[in-house]
DNA sequence: AGTATATATTTGCATATTGCAAATAAATAG
DNA sequence: CTATTTATTTGCAATATGCAAATATATACT
């Protein structure tokens, strides 16, 4: 397989299915999207709910109706700032945590099975690729985050 | 950043972007579903309409349902098979390769934006790392496949 | 202060997507 | 040649989506 396009599509594919299969476990149901959410909150809480739709890439009245099912699943809490009376800041109830943390280690686990299968030096290799990566796409205007796509749009 | 499975999320949520804008561009409004299954089309012609519902994880139902949609827009061609009569094997139209051409070129330039980050070394060992990746990923069993998924389930 | 404008969030509505179970149709086994 | 398996489609009910409009609060201006 040399064709780079077709690499990162694979690659991306597979970890889709990871993605899918990590959410559904452990008795609760949750989606892709919401999984998506809750990691995005349990990372940087007391966001808004402007700021995580922005990040995440979804629609706001979209997210903002996640938003609603999860506080009813008791997973997120939306408190209103104290700052300014319009917003919104989002936090993961206990239960959320624990969903949360049941995803992440069901994830870290498959990644673990993932990098068994190569030797310490291949997983640093692959390792520091992911943050090269990361770094450049930061650093890219024309992709790989919701402002760009916005951008491109107008 | 140095947790693992932060980086991977990070990834994939950048790559989700890129695949997002890439198959919304250049005059068709194509979801990001229908353009991984005009991908995965394109790769490997001529597969029946359950052998790339599995490939990508589609549920069978959603996955033919969705394969009419494409077929009304004139993107994907659904021939019976000459093996047998209860198969549909699918191909790309022209229009429909036109479609993923445009995708592709979308998706090679801003990868391309991406690598022009890098150093030429530092592009080899990403490719490398995916390539790596992949090869680990295929060999487990425990994830990034769709069977994978199946098995657990029961 | 008081009005106009900007911003954050929600809601209405029409459409699209999804998953499961059942229906259909063709192949294969005994 | 009937019973069973396999590939695909359809019915249906539940969810998710995107846009435009509504709501509520903040900020700017005079």
């Amino acid at each position: 397989m040399e064709n780079l396009r077709e690499m990162f599509q694979i690659m991306i594919r597979r970890f889709g299915f990871l993605d899918k299969y990590c959410c559904s476990t452990g008795g609760y149901n949750i989606s892709l999207v919401q999984s998506h959410i809750l990691y995005e909150i349990w990372r940087r809480p007391r966001q808004s709910i402007q700021t995580i739709s922005e990040t995440l890439g979804i629609e706001m009245s979209t997210f903002s109706r996640q938003i609603q099912t999860l506080v009813k699943m008791n997973l997120v809490k939306k408190s209103p700032s104290s700052d300014d009376g319009r917003v919104f800041v989002l936090s993961l109830t206990e239960e959320g945590k624990e969903v949360a943390d049941q995803i992440d280690d069901q994830m870290n686990s498959f990644l673990d099975d993932v990098f068994s299968r190569m030797s310490a030096f291949e997983k640093e290799t692959v390792i520091h690729s992911i943050k090269l990566l990361n770094a450049s796409m930061a650093q890219s205007d024309r992709c790989c985050s919701p402002v760009s796509c916005k951008q491109v749009k107008e």
